[in-house]
RNA sequence: UGCCCGGUGGUGUAAUUGGUAACACACUUGACUCUGGAUCAAGGAAGUCUAGGUUCGAGUCCUAGCCGGGCAGCCA
């Protein structure tokens, strides 16, 4: 690290939230310890937004020495799978976070939460109510006027522990009462008009079986879990905090640990959708091929689309952490991968649409085995041998028959240099009668130009690369782009502004020799291309990569300037 | 029309807590290059939502507005 680095590193500036934190450790606020946790609800696959709150969560904890917890919260029996634990879990160690032994779930505070209920009740400040959920919402009042008093409100504290106990054991149906925290129907803030603290449900809970006929609402479960857990900073998204009142409330009354909880501004990136109701949508009509499908913005997703937990961490790292609502431009995102990407990944040719060169003057028996680096930016990863021979593919982008301004590549009457092997030159085209499609491009190499060799310094203005067709694996390549033809794909209309052309699969790929053997996940670069991993599809047989990210395209800024 | 939150280049995030706007992405230009990659260099781009006020001095403090977002689930 040079100086410059170091600098940087130490110059770092803090989040609010880590302002807060470090103003609370110099303060001993919590006996200078920190405990955050990361409280999913496994209703659904986590996202690269919630990638954003496991880094600041268990990042925070990680620099401040303490601890961060793992917590589904699964109130709604109706809504949570076990699937989606799963998942979430896997997620969470991709990115590269443990929470080790930490693994809780807010139904494992299920009794106490009820205990703490029933206090309530005792202290007065809690009641049953039969009002049904239309008559509730009348006497709540609107924003602008106040709420009226349930007629249920002032039952006798026997009356409300006995009704409530009957709630418990199921003797009433679904919906017909809830237990009430007893505040102020006058209140400006809604959510201290008498909140609902438990809903009969008789539905079986994933984890509780068929314990509960009552279960916690959020507002109700969340904030006596992060105190039961001990947490110091109970860190969520801005839509909580309205709510906070409401969680300062209730734990001031019970006399219980009292965390801090701080809200900032969830993630959103331009060119796609984070909400779980749209992703879930998305794979529920089949628009992407599930929540894994690459074009996805999910942890699952991004992970299939072969991004790597280190270029997620940075990206997490630079968008920064306040509470302004803002739209993050996916190039950041895709500026944090690419500069992982290019320290590690080894460097492969391959070829995605092909078109036949011939070298007429080169021996068609003879086959020549060319030595190329493997990454450029990383000596240590070595050499490789790769086969050259008469009869080559290139890319048809590389070919014009009448080149435009400032184009490079090869052109009838005109020079390129092969990568790692010689300079050709092109003097004829071969096309097909019907269709005038090339079919073959006819050139003649210099011998004296092999690279490395003693005569190879002389220059030309282009590098192409190629494959060597009779050594060349075969292989689909799954090409993607952004889902949404909008930075902003938001709004009734979103679905409109689906890009139809965000995967395009080519079948007819060429691959430099060496990739015959390559394992699930593998990433390379295909160089003057873009990084590309092997997608699970994948067979021994039958090759396939998905294309992770472009490399910076200087020509194709050139050639849409001009066009 | 009640309550809460926010407003700094195109996009994000900073600004030693009152000292004269920085960093990254994006963009433009150039150098270099056997990846039009990478790298390096340079540049344009905000005077901080508006209007007042306090002060020698305000993005930071005060007042009044304006704009954007959230909230009336027995969802989270």
């Amino acid at each position: 690290m040079t100086n410059k680095e170091a600098n940087q590193e130490t110059a770092k500036p803090l989040n609010f939230i880590r302002e807060i934190v470090e103003d609370d450790l110099r303060t001993s606020k919590y006996g200078g310890k920190v405990q955050t946790r990361f409280p999913p609800e496994p209703n659904g696959y986590l996202h690269i937004g919630h990638a954003k709150s496991i880094c600041l969560n268990f990042g925070i904890a990680r620099d401040y020495s303490g601890l961060c917890n793992l917590r589904f919260d699964d109130t709604n029996p109706t809504k949570e799978e076990m699937e989606y634990v799963e998942s979430i879990k896997e997620d969470v160690l991709w990115l590269g976070f443990d929470w080790q032994d930490r693994e809780y779930y807010t139904s494992d505070y299920f009794d106490k939460l009820y205990e703490y209920a029933l206090q309530l009740i005792k202290q007065g400040k809690a009641y049953v109510c039969d009002l049904t959920a239309d008559e509730m919402r009348q006497y709540r009042g609107t924003l602008t006027e106040p709420g009226k008093e349930s007629p249920y409100r002032n039952r006798s504290i026997e009356d409300n522990i006995e009704l409530f106990e009957k709630m418990r054991k199921g003797e009433f149906p679904d919906t017909s009462r809830t237990l009430r925290a007893k505040i102020d129907m006058a209140s400006p803030n809604v959510n201290m008009r008498d909140p609902v603290m438990y809903r009969i449900l008789h539905a079986g809970h994933h984890r509780t079986g068929d314990k509960w006929r009552v279960y916690p609402t959020y507002d109700w479960a969340h904030g006596q879990s992060d105190s039961i857990e001990r947490i110091t900073h109970s860190i969520c998204t801005l839509e909580f905090e309205d709510h906070r009142p409401l969680y300062d409330w209730f734990i001031e009354q019970l006399e219980i640990h009292h965390p801090q909880q701080i809200e900032f501004a969830r993630l959103n990136l331009s060119y796609t959708v984070m909400s779980k109701r749209k992703l879930l949508q998305l794979v529920e009509e089949r628009i992407v091929n599930g929540w894994d499908d690459p074009r996805m913005p999910t942890i699952t997703g991004l992970r299939r689309r072969g991004y790597t937990p280190e270029a997620i961490r940075y990206f997490a790292d630079r968008i920064g952490v306040s509470k302004r609502e803002t739209i993050i431009d996916v190039s950041l995102l895709e500026d944090s991968l690419r500069q992982d990407l290019n320290k590690r990944a080894p460097r492969a040719m391959a070829v995605l649409r092909p078109v036949k060169v011939v070298i007429d003057n080169y021996p068609n028996d003879r086959v020549e085995e060319l030595e190329a680096v493997n990454n450029p930016e990383d000596p240590g990863m070595g050499t490789r041998k790769i086969p050259f021979s008469n009869v080559l593919y290139i890319e048809q982008d590389d070919f014009r028959e009448v080149p435009p301004p400032k184009y490079f590549r090869l052109s009838p009457g005109k020079e390129v240099r092969l990568r790692y092997a010689y300079i050709i030159k092109c003097h004829d085209v071969v096309k097909d009668s019907k269709t005038g499609e090339i079919i073959e491009i006819h050139c003649t190499y210099d011998p004296e130009t092999k690279s490395g060799g003693s005569q190879s310094q002389r220059k030309v203005k282009g590098t192409i690369h190629w494959v060597s067709a009779q050594h060349a694996v075969d292989a689909e390549v799954r090409v993607y782009d952004r889902l949404f033809r909008v930075e902003d794909p938001n709004g009734d209309e979103w679905k409109s502004f689906i890009n139809p052309d965000s995967l395009e699969v080519l079948k007819n790929c060429k691959l430099e020799r060496g990739l015959v053997n390559v394992t699930q996940q593998e990433r390379f670069q295909f160089e003057r291309l873009g990084y590309f991993c092997v997608d699970p599809d994948s067979r021994k047989d039958r090759v396939i990569f998905n294309r992770t990210v472009t490399l910076r395209d200087t020509w194709a800024k050139i050639e849409k300037a001009g066009a």
